[in-house]
DNA sequence: TTTTTAAGTGTTTTTATAACAATTAAATTT
DNA sequence: AAATTTAATTGTTATAAAAACACTTAAAAA
């Protein structure tokens, strides 16, 4: 037997969604597609699963392709199968997001392709079912935030309390005591303090921290949950 | 423009992992596949995509064909895309679980199918990556369970304190306080106490609950976190 | 009538979370 | 040089949630 004879072959595709944080918003990176259907209109970083690629391999190229970013917090989604999502030919879609140092990879961004970054609340409108990924993906990160560590990936290496902070309070949409959140971040032991400030957030300066490589991941499971008022924290 | 051409087409399949609680055990339910390669040995429930369903359309109906379970609690898991997962010819899959109320669904899936129930610590070799899926599948009903009142798909829909909290503690590996326990499953809202007992696990019998759909619904976001020592929370 | 078995229930202790305000470092202004 | 301004930093108290703990009760069986 060399193939499962009588049954349809389709198309399958990757899309990105790719989180940043500019320390005022949180932002999603769009690029204007650059073939028909839907050429020149904003869309997701997105393309075909090659045959010898897996589906990590095929997110992690195309976001490399089209943003030049890697190595970065890539993980699946949810996987889009709807007959009629895309309207020439059927194609599945698996939608991965990614976290990343929007400060990192600006330049590179611009400069090398037509990608631009959009706050949440002012998204232009997608291609074909992208708005859905774009919700499922935000539901995700608030769901997956609330217990894991993993929005130090939209940090730099180095970063500050307040910092943190202002990342929490744009994600959750809430605002947490200064007290109150210092005290729980840095007992959870994650938090290296560096002899070193931040001084561009105010005249006395704030001092770094950096991650403690060995606790994040051995606490990647259970990391805290601590967020009083969520706007909602919701399952994919 | 008709098709995206030059792009390759692949199978697209879905597996289902089903679970069920016997009283004693968390099973999942497994086929004699019938069709090569790897033909009559154990598989979870799975089949192609076709052309006209959706993916979960796609998985109601093969859920359907092979066990005649209908309208049951069915979650998109994860998609499987290595180029090797299937020997014959490239196949993604995508994989979903479910949560049956066993006793319910028994009898008609012994008569119809060849279908089996094995305890999660005692499970068959399953063909290709299917393992994995499992592996995956266990981990995301423990991390959803932990803040959803999922479990409750489990059972019947007359269930007693006793029997919820033996299916909490099989499926968290761990025990818990029955007074804790009952005390918070009550204050919860979810159940409604109703004025029969069951008497088969007890001379003095316990009381039957139900589900109060309503709070069940508006509930389900957040639900209660209370496992104390769990195995193991992770998340998918 | 006694025994056996699991169901059902309350209180105390401990821990975690939430609420709350004063002090300090460092630049800027006067 | 002194005063002012701004955001960073830090600690205590009050409240709420979780954990620890043991006795009573219903009903069948002996």
């Amino acid at each position: 037997m060399q193939k499962y004879s009588k049954q349809t072959r389709l198309l399958l595709a990757v899309d990105c969604i790719v989180f940043g944080f500019d320390g005022e918003a949180l932002k999603i990176l769009l690029i204007k597609r650059g073939f028909q259907p839907e050429k020149g209109n904003w869309s997701l970083m997105g393309g075909f699963v090659q045959p010898d690629e897996s589906l990590d391999q095929a997110s992690n190229r195309i976001l490399k392709e089209l943003t030049g970013l890697e190595g970065v917090y890539l993980e699946q989604l949810h996987t889009f199968g709807d007959p009629q999502r895309d309207p020439i030919e059927r194609t599945v879609s698996v939608a991965y997001f990614a976290l990343i140092d929007i400060n990192k990879y600006e330049k590179q961004i611009n400069d090398d392709y037509h990608a631009e970054w959009f706050t949440l609340k002012r998204t232009p409108k997608v291609i074909f079912d992208q708005q859905e990924m774009v919700e499922m993906a935000k539901k995700r990160i608030r769901y997956k935030a609330a217990m894991h560590p993993i929005l130090f990936e939209l940090l730099p290496s180095k970063f500050t309390i307040p910092q943190l902070q202002n990342l929490y309070e744009n994600v959750f949409n809430t605002s947490i005591d200064k007290r109150n959140f210092s005290k729980r971040v840095l007992a959870t032991g994650l938090l290296i303090k560096l002899n070193e400030k931040d001084k561009a957030g105010s005249k006395r300066g704030a001092y770094y921290y950096q991650l403690n490589m060995h606790n994040y991941y051995s606490k990647f499971q259970a990391f805290m949950n601590f967020i009083p008022n969520p706007d909602s924290i919701s399952a994919s």
